[in-house]
RNA sequence: AGGGUUAUCGCCAAGCGGUAAGGCACAGGAUUUUGAUUCCUGCAUUCGAAGGUUCGAAUCCUUCUAGCCCUGCCA
């Protein structure tokens, strides 16, 4: 992975910290909470923190930042560490934010002692209510003044089960008037009487996160903590924290804007809302932004980091073109992915002065981008198939490919020119008649004359049925009727289309499940994981060969 | 009594007082046995607005405007 990288200010920050020896490694961590899987967005995150320490010699944790019970699950522990990995990236250390609820624990007790955290007893509507608003000040909880010794006794009680759920919360003392909410006494532990996946049942109270994050950076030594602009107004409670638990390591939260492309959900909430109202196949649904959906679909690791690294890094909020994602998809694949031809919609081509029974092989490069590929041969003969879009009756005015008269080149094969058009009952074209020019084989040199237009086909008898799933976006949010509507209602109804159709033998003869392939004008493919089965290839698109080039005729 | 933060081409984004990089998209043209790729060419007299400082301003100052985030016992 030698990926060209944007200047952006977190480098510069970097830069001068190594130089000024403020550090003389730097620590990053990856930190998601195990409510779910990774998406697009994530990869942002992954390639900054994962990427910047690479490129400055230092180390990266992935860190699990499970301090709420109730959301987290061992099967996102897993599916998040595979999708790291595949994204291509090693972590130093595997860690649990739960692994320091002994050391946050005493941390608690510290600044009990030291008179900044006191028990509250107030119920989360008089919570709100004391909070003031945005423009009002709070006021102070009427057990902000328990004595050290009353608060050392409540908290320990509060972890040993005395309490219900909701009943007590633990509170740091700050400033009830701060213009930042943030620092209005904010919670720092509430009782949860649930089974934590790491844990069980070993606590029953659970660090926030404004607590527990900067604890779990200064415990790590993190020296750059990479988060997204939320949490902006945190970082003074985040260096509270740090300060005033008197931690050795100080770490410094850095805040960048977080990934959003255009037709793309990234709503962790509408995600999971997508997999469970079952509108989706799973969270690796092709047609998801996870990365185990786009790997399903067929994305490689490579075109996801090229595309995070050449968005660059910065403040402003922006949403980024899911073209550029297609741009390093087909960048990546060209040279990678064999070229093939495939025919989704088939029109029968009888070879007039072509021999009845013979067959001949013609050789054909695996990709032309890249030799070291090889060749493979297809069996040609007098009655063929090419695709209904590439024979028009009528041309229009820039079409050049078949229409009667006209001459083009099978690919890898001979010229051929339309001559004859047998047509059903309702005049649609349902079979061609054209004669070859034998002196026009492919690699013969033939330079007599030129076609505009080299068209894919396929050997009638050899063809191969398979399936193709083309995707459209989930959310269509350019149109004006969706506004307002509830998510649920705003999804495509036609986001997945699948055609039956036909490909070489030849070229797909080993395909595995995540193999890719391009197909001649169809654009990029991927052998789907799931419904690939010995009997039948089942191809997602990945992505056509240009945006211009999206299917209007498939469905 | 609000606080934080952002603003440079259709979309990302460099730039940090010396006269607007780059990528995507788009549009022309050349090559091409994929209408792909590749290759040229074009694409911000202007940096949210208005004032000011300066020989010189996207960069400094002042005022204004617009967007995003913050009132979970989520992260």
């Amino acid at each position: 992975m030698d990926n060209k990288t944007q200047s952006n200010f977190i480098q510069a920050i970097i830069e001068e910290d190594l130089a000024t020896h403020k550090h003389e490694q730097i620590i990053t961590r990856f930190p998601p909470e195990p409510n779910g899987y990774l998406h697009i967005g994530h990869a942002k995150s992954i390639c900054l923190n994962f990427g910047l320490a690479k490129e400055f010699h230092g180390k990266t944790n992935l860190r699990f930042d499970d301090t709420n019970p109730v959301k987290e699950e061992d099967e996102f522990v897993k599916s998040i560490q595979e999708d790291v990995k595949w994204l291509g990236f090693t972590w130093d250390q595997l860690l649990f934010a739960s692994d320091y609820f002994d050391t946050m624990y005493e941390k608690a007790k510290l600044l009990i002692r030291k008179g900044l955290a006191y028990v509250c007893e107030l119920t989360p509507d008089e919570m709100r209510e004391y909070r003031g608003t945005l423009n009002e000040p709070g006021r102070n909880s009427p057990y902000r003044d328990r004595s050290v010794e009353e608060n050392l006794e409540l908290f320990e009680k509060m972890k040993s089960g005395a309490f219900p759920d909701g009943s007590r919360v633990l509170r740091a003392k700050i400033d009830m008037s701060s213009p930042n909410i943030n620092f209005r006494d904010p919670i720092l532990y509430r009782i949860s009487h649930n089974t934590h996946h790491n844990t069980g049942d070993k606590w029953c109270i659970y660090p926030m996160y404004d607590f527990a994050h900067s604890l779990e950076d200064a415990i790590e030594g993190i020296t750059h903590s990479i988060c997204t602009l939320e949490f902006e107004d945190h970082r003074p409670l985040y260096d509270w924290v740090v300060k005033e638990c008197e931690m050795e390591h100080t770490p410094r939260q850095i805040e960048f804007a977080r990934l959003n492309m255009t037709n793309t959900v990234m709503s962790k909430r509408k995600l999971k809302l997508l997999v469970d109202e079952k509108v989706v196949d799973g969270w690796d649904d092709p047609r998801m932004p996870t990365l185990s959906g786009l790997r399903r679909r067929g994305y490689t690791p490579e075109s996801i980091r090229n595309l995070c690294f050449e968005i660059g890094v910065a403040k402003a909020s922006s949403v980024v073109d899911s073209q550029m994602l297609d741009y390093f998809l087909r960048e990546d694949l060209l040279p990678k992915a064999p070229l093939g031809m495939a025919i989704i919609k088939p029109l029968k081509v009888v070879i007039t002065n072509y021999p009845e029974n013979e067959v001949e092989y013609v050789e054909i490069e695996n990709n032309p981008k890249n030799e070291d590929m090889g060749t493979r041969k297809l069996p040609f003969s007098k009655e063929l198939y090419i695709e209904q879009e590439d024979f028009m009756e009528v041309p229009s005015k820039k079409y050049f490919r078949l229409f009667p008269g006209n001459e083009v080149r099978l690919k890898g094969a001979y010229f051929i020119k339309c001559n004859d058009v047998i047509k059903d009952s309702d005049g649609n074209a349902i079979e061609i008649h054209v004669t070859y020019d034998p002196e026009t084989k492919s690699g013969s040199g033939f330079t007599g004359r030129k076609v505009k237009s080299t068209i894919h086909w396929l050997n009638a008898k050899e063809a191969l049925p398979c399936e193709f799933r083309f995707f459209e976006p989930l959310i269509e949010d350019d149109k004006e009727e969706n506004q307002g509507k509830h998510f649920l209602e705003q999804i495509n109804p036609n986001s997945l289309c699948i055609k039956s159709g036909y490909i070489e033998r030849e070229a797909v003869k080993n395909a595995k499940p995540l193999d890719k392939f391009q197909f001649v004008r169809h654009g990029f493919f991927n052998v789907d994981t799931k419904y690939t089965t010995p009997e039948k290839l089942v191809f997602n698109q990945i992505v056509p060969l240009k945006s211009s080039f999206k299917v209007n005729n498939y469905s």
